[in-house]
DNA sequence: CATTCATATGCAAATATTAGAATGCCTGCA
DNA sequence: TGCAGGCATTCTAATATTTGCATATGAATG
């Protein structure tokens, strides 16, 4: 649950509109499925499916109110993961000083003779 | 560079084990193709591409030295999505509190008759 | 118990991603 | 020049993902 293969799984899970979507939205609260027909434009179908995904991802559970199915965030992942994604990033990290080293040797020149 | 799509095609490129790989090495310094081959198994070419994919994607650059292309991060995004990636997690989230309000009623019961 | 509402599932087509093989392109050096 | 090292690009086959459509399920209602 917490080795590369696993994240690589939750990232690629999360890497979809429609799924972040739904997410954003469950950090606001529970939402049944009827609720995200209303602001995702996808059919229910398609919703149920995605749902599905991520709560096989261990994201999201559910509980039952009769005819409902109240979805609501499980993993503590997500909420830190949109937080990231949701942060507002200006210009670039700082370049290498010149000049760091490998297992191969000093860049740059070392290598060039 | 900050909607909804653009997080999605991030996350996208991200998402894959040899990538992840590579944005970790690079959180430790610049490093060159050839040093890549050292500890991922996977082709030279497939290096490349990753390599390319992480580029368009704008989270890594490079420099020349003479043969050598020095990779280096870029993108501030990466150390952040990293560290939520290492970060472990033991337990889940709270369960909802009862009853929340969606947009249609108050969860469970009032939809129910 | 038939019906309806809310949601899920199965299947197939369309699309995207990935890895590997072959090859091409620079750069530095003899 | 000619050659070799370091890396990228292209093409292709295999595989995975996504979606729409049709249909199934299951709880509540009458």
């Amino acid at each position: 649950m917490n080795d590369l293969s696993s994240k690589v799984e939750t990232m690629k899970t999360i890497a979809h509109p429609a799924r972040i979507a739904i997410l954003e939205e469950l950090t606001k609260g529970v939402k049944c499925v009827s609720d995200f027909q209303q602001f995702l434009e996808i059919s229910q179908p398609n919703i149920s499916q995605h749902l599905s995904a991520l709560r096989h991802a261990g994201l999201i559970d559910f509980f039952v109110d009769g005819r409902l199915r109240c979805y609501f965030l499980k993993s503590p992942f997500v909420p830190d993961l949109l937080e990231v994604l949701q942060k507002e990033y200006k210009g670039d990290l700082p370049g290498p000083e010149c000049c760091p080293v490998t297992k191969k040797g000093t860049y740059p020149g070392s290598r060039r003779h």
